[in-house]
DNA sequence: CCTTAATCGAGACGGTACGTCGTGTCTTTAT
DNA sequence: ATAAAGACACGACGTACCGTCTCGATTAAGG
């Protein structure tokens, strides 16, 4: 076990390398929460969600694997929690044009942007480790199939000032219509791989959902 | 090969022990690939594609992973080729009932039996492996976006069939609304994990697709 | 982790299997070190040095290769830690009984004994893999060219108690007679593979060594 | 198994490549043995015995494994048959200038030469492999323990032109001191690993061999 | 001259071991 | 109590060679 010691790590020497900071205080709470989820944050755009691994997070963030798995036990609760943190959140009040088809495209304009953030990849990577968790719907953002997110509740909104405005009938219609423009955003994001086009969202609104609310 | 045998592996022998039979001749080419991909299909649905490892399909085939390696290369490869063998194939010809409704009833239990068959589980981790590759495209039953797929085609060949009997008009029908139907299909297979109801698919088709075309 | 539990791999359990007692508490540092230094000694007596893998020694020390491979990095290495802890050990003491022939007997048979106890195989195998290296320079009881090892040490301190005595005249006396007999000991362990006889090493003293310094 | 045939091997179309020459008739017997041996040779000193593989040596030769294994079934064997056809014959004439100590030096350049090109590697790793076989003996230039090599035999015979002459007296003279100069020659061959100079033969004969024999 | 037997070329096969990587747990030390 | 540091058990990765075997194509020899 002689001639092993080759990955010298730079740490002894009361002096410090030139690369490391004298080593600051010890972190922990809060702080040394923020250095890993910035470092899984860092790691998801370096990497992709596929390569990112708990110990590459570690050594990014300067500290170790167990006190990672502490906190969030594997690689997708990291990951989600750290989508929650770092992600855009979009617009918390729910569009009012006082025309339907305008609240519409804004709101699935802000609901693109973070999925489009995110990328189809660590998309797919979660739900492929966290199929049939409800893990994914605490990221609001992201996929929460029945759900009622706030998207939803968005959506229902749009429609109901709609209504009063006699744009629309709701009475009987099927919750699956309500869904459906963000249901075809989402499956837009996990099957093609380019940016969502604002053609895409036209279409998806003045093809398919207005010609069927609005008989 | 004189002081080679000292780990004396349990050759074959005459006697044969309990569970080896006497190894029948060496497997080659179309067999063996039959046997590995068996072994595969079996693995897949004892441990699922994210404990599917390659070692195990080995081992499972009574071979080893370079053979296997030497044909897929990779876990997605080898569960690719493990589908297009072993998955339930579409019905091939179109259903032409002389009912639009009724043909597409047809049309998307069809295309919703295999999908169901394959998992979630699978398709996501797939997908999350060859996001942008090509190759999921060559399972025909699976995702393919933009591609004209079988199912599209079928699609297309009930509407025309229904244009003729004067129940729909296609003439500026955006493709969108045309590949809607299975393209709902496929997300609520990405998004719930329960099969498939019959009821689903008699919402998209009633609440949804015809009211669409049927203006 | 809650899905990972698959494979069920026969855990410890309370009721452990007959194998494996229950599993005292993981083994760190010189124990383990000691448990795999143990193994590999007995690989190497049962399979020889040419048939010794990391593998094998890792599982005879019933830990993972990783483990061993931190430690050595490869075989040579492993096996040289090996000999270094169970080689007997030449006695410390170089022999003085008044007379330069029965000193060099007890001398050379001191030498002779480890050398045999490792094995030509062994040593041959190591020097392969380390030609031209200077790791078997840390084998005090292996060969050492030009090194002044201990037994050139011993030899010249026997030499010059005998000039003391005025038994010979080491004036210009070339070094490599002084290491003549080590060196004679040496080759007949690479070459022959019969136990080094009584008989050899008196020849090497009394027909070739003493009658070049006792002119 | 579809997109796996990377490895185009470049054989089949009757035009014949840029690279494979139009391939000549079918090689067999005797061109096919030396094509092999020449490969194997070249090998030998492009990667040394210890990284020398038959699957090398048959792909360098055009041939493939199991050709080789038939004639030669390991690598050692392979070895020494190259070393047969390859290696520089020391002069087959017994040196006889009239002086004991020419005829020595001369002898032992002459032996010391196809060692020093073969290579302490080489002759390590067919000793480590062949240990207690007696397939080195047919390499006459090599080691070859006990046995009435050639070289032994022109040292007597040296040695008998020597008595004749008066220079020495052979009657009961250890058969060890004859070979005693080969040996120590063998020994350096093995232990150092710089090519071996003059003045290591001048000691040899002038320092050890001559002092014992003209007592 | 034509058939037969040998053996080459090519490469797949069953197998062992390699050395590395990542996971998740555990221990030790220091704050 | 818990961060920091890192070792450990475990499992799988993808690769390299081993020595054997199968399959056709080609070649030399024999009737």
């Amino acid at each position: 076990m002689d001639e092993q010691k080759i990955k010298e790590q730079s740490r002894v020497g009361g002096a410090g390398s030139k690369v490391d900071p004298p080593r600051e205080t010890r972190r922990r709470g809060e702080i040394l929460e923020t250095a890993i989820l910035q470092a899984a944050w860092d790691e998801l755009s370096d990497v992709g969600y596929t390569h990112l691994t708990i110990e590459g997070v570690a050594v990014r963030a300067r500290t170790n694997k167990a006190v990672v798995y502490r906190r969030w036990g594997n690689k997708a609760k990291l990951v989600v929690a750290t989508l929650q943190r770092y992600l855009p959140k979009p617009p918390r009040d729910v569009p009012d044009t006082g025309n339907l088809r305008n609240d519409m495209l804004i709101l699935l304009r802000g609901i693109a942007q973070p999925l489009q953030t995110v990328g189809a990849e660590t998309i797919q990577g979660l739900m492929a480790e966290y199929l049939s968790k409800d893990l994914i719907a605490s990221i609001p953002q992201i996929m929460h199939p029945g759900t009622e997110s706030k998207s939803t509740i968005a959506m229902k909104t749009i429609l109901k000032q709609a209504e009063l405005r006699g744009e629309v009938h709701l009475e009987n219609l099927n919750p699956r219509i309500i869904s459906l423009p963000i249901d075809l955003l989402r499956y837009e994001i996990l099957i093609t791989h380019e940016p969502i086009s604002d053609r895409t969202i036209h279409e998806i609104v003045d093809d398919i959902f207005l010609p069927i609310v609005q008989v």
